[in-house]
RNA sequence: GCCCCUGUAGUUAAAUGGAUAUAACUGCGGACUUCUAAGCCGUUAUUCUAGGUUCGAUUCCUAGCGGGGGCACCA
């Protein structure tokens, strides 16, 4: 569509204003906004100007109100059909049928493109997540990470920018050394399973038992050098387990990566780095290598261990490097859970004065954490759950849902929908909130198949296709080129809006705007579904209400694709 | 101690400074038996406290209270 419609209410609004001697540089100031009133019974845009004007005029906003809406009706814009006045001088508008008509073209015309924007044509972006760390486990943390860094990737890429993901494994480090110990100690083989045992067993030894401790520093110290034969071959046992383990989840969840990249490259750069940067940015202090972040507001920092190791912070210095050697992006993001705000600012300032060329395009984004209703989840001491295991039984309980009524499902498809309920339900659990905040894991609550959720989303879409089948039976063609007017209802007068939520949810990146605009369309399509009767024979106006599934199916579709849900042809 | 985040129905969440704060879950009640009832309709209930800025504050500012996180060799 040219013009989009919410600009061609600007500019109208814009005009009027002049018209009621508004000097021009106060309206650059953008001092009121257009937008969708919250019911639908205000209309379907409404502006705030003369509130906002009518101080600057010194006129009774309800009065400056009036006179705008007198210059916009004297010569109304076809796709408006009437404007007025409300409450303490908002201007309502309420769009024509004939807008609604061509919105429902446009949907259906294109299809898989509609929402793409342009707003982010020619940047670059780099974006770093998942960080599942070899020798532990892939947990539900990870799963909110990855699920969040996948849908913002997507909606980046929606928003018109070049994406590039990418995942970074801790393959080197104290965690590590603390299961290779644990290995050793309990006389385990390298499996996940025993890594998982492994890890907490180091790590409680590490923490109460100082022989234990300096044997894992000594073995982490082995590591690193490579020098010990035994050491060399769990190690390299482990790394090829754990991250062909991460590949199966990367591929269940949806996600895939253009780079990996790995502590053990990103340290010896990183340690490289650091000590040619000692004097300028870091200092010595107490036999390790620090950057002294109270300079800057923050807090010191240590990128080199006193045995001479780089550090995670050290780790980050040389991934700086290697992301701006492979991919010269605009924006590199770090998606990483809030505990590691602090740290990132620290850092960052740090990376800024080596690479200087850098400063300003690091992002940290950081997301709540996924507690336990009994607290904080920690791989340390083994409280963990994992990914798979919790996918596996949200997606058993799908498949007992399945079994509950006749579904006319044939049973060799059953596994595969499941698994695609059951990853909807899950990642609409976690994006459907903001994703600075903590979410409590209830299993109950994340288990729910009924209501918001990503089984509604699915089922409207499947309810959708299964009318379309119907009216293909019934030889009723999709009418996208008639005058008939299209239904006008919520479904319709929301469906348009699709390109301004993804837009919002780009630049506040905010992936549970789509999700509450999803669940919006999906009630809207259902009452729709409940209340008409839409596949009728010898019908006129039955293509167009089949039209009107159609845009609902392709925006349902393109949206739940940008959240990395799928969309089961039944269920 | 210092720094950061956070506080919305019984519960879990939503809301670029806008109008009567939006949904879902739970509870209670209902309809249809037609394109999938994982659905639809109705009903009760909410902005931590005290100030301030504003025509207008859940949103911004100040103070307090509650919760979470971080602060030198983990990641």
């Amino acid at each position: 569509m040219n013009g989009s419609i919410n600009e061609i209410i600007k500019a109208v609004v814009i005009s009027a204003l002049n018209a009621e001697g508004v000097p021009p540089e106060t309206l650059e100031q953008g001092i009121f906004a257009v937008e969708h009133p919250t019911e639908l019974s205000k209309g379907d845009y409404s502006t705030n100007a003369a509130l906002a004007f009518s101080k600057v005029l010194k006129r009774n906003p309800v009065e400056l109100a009036q006179a705008l809406v007198g210059h916009i009706t004297k010569e109304l814009h076809p796709d408006i059909l009437k404007v007025e006045v409300a409450g303490p001088g908002f201007i309502n508008f309420y769009l024509s049928p004939a807008f609604f008509n061509k919105s429902v073209k446009n949907i259906i015309d294109e299809g898989k493109e509609f929402g793409s924007l342009s707003m982010l044509t020619d940047k670059k972006y780099f974006v770093e997540y998942t960080q599942p760390n070899p020798f532990k486990d892939f947990h539900i943390g990870h799963m909110m990470n990855n699920t969040i860094g996948e849908a913002l990737s997507r909606i980046f890429e929606k928003g018109g920018a070049e994406v590039k993901r990418a995942t970074y494994h801790g393959d080197v480090g104290l965690h590590v050394a603390k299961t290779i110990f644990g290995l050793q100690k309990l006389g385990l083989e390298v499996s996940i399973e025993s890594m998982g045992k492994a890890y907490p067993h180091g790590n409680t030894a590490y923490e109460e038992d100082e022989q234990a401790k300096k044997e894992i520093i000594d073995i982490n110290k082995k590591i690193y050098e490579r020098s010990d034969t035994a050491i060399n071959e769990l190690y390299s046992k482990g790394r090829q387990v754990s991250l062909a383990y991460f590949e199966t989840m990367y591929a269940r969840l949806g996600s895939d990566f253009d780079f990996h990249f790995y502590e053990s490259e990103a340290g010896v750069i990183g340690k490289e780095i650091v000590e040619s940067f000692i004097g300028p940015v870091f200092e010595k202090s107490q036999g390790a290598v620090i950057f002294h972040g109270e300079d800057v507001g923050l807090h010191t920092r240590v990128f080199l261990n006193t045995e001479g190791l780089p550090t995670y912070e050290a780790k980050e210095v040389g991934l700086a490097k290697i992301k701006k050697d492979i991919y010269p992006y605009d924006i590199s993001l770090t998606i990483t859970a809030n505990e590691q705000d602090d740290f990132f600012k620290v850092v960052e300032v740090a990376i800024g004065k080596v690479f200087p060329e850098l400063d300003g395009k690091l992002r940290h984004l950081s997301h709540g954490v996924l507690k336990l209703t009994t607290g904080k989840m920690s791989s340390r001491t083994g409280g963990v759950i994992s990914a798979e295991s919790f996918i596996d039984e949200v997606k058993q309980a799908v498949l007992e849902k399945m079994n509950e009524s006749e579904r006319n499902i044939r049973e060799e498809d059953k596994p595969a929908i499941a698994e695609m309920i059951g990853i909807g339900a899950i990642k609409y659990w976690i994006l459907k909130q903001s994703i600075g905040k903590d979410i409590i894991f209830d299993k109950e609550k994340a288990l729910s198949l009924d209501g918001d959720s990503g089984p509604y989303l699915q089922y409207a879409h499947t309810r959708a296709l299964s009318v379309l089948r119907k009216a293909k039976e019934e030889g009723i063609e999709t009418d996208i080129e008639s005058d008939v007017t299209v239904e006008e209802c919520e479904l319709s007068r929301k469906l348009y809006r699709y390109p301004e939520v993804i837009a919002d949810a780009v630049h506040l990146h905010a992936p549970q705007q789509l999700v509450t605009y999803l669940t919006e369309i999906a009630s809207a399509f259902n009452h729709f579904y409940a209340v008409t009767p839409i596949v009728i024979k010898n019908d006129p106006s039955s293509g167009k209400r089949v039209a009107l599934v159609v845009a609902f199916a392709t925006v349902m579709k393109n949206g739940l694709s940008l959240l990395g849900i799928g969309v089961p042809e039944k269920m």
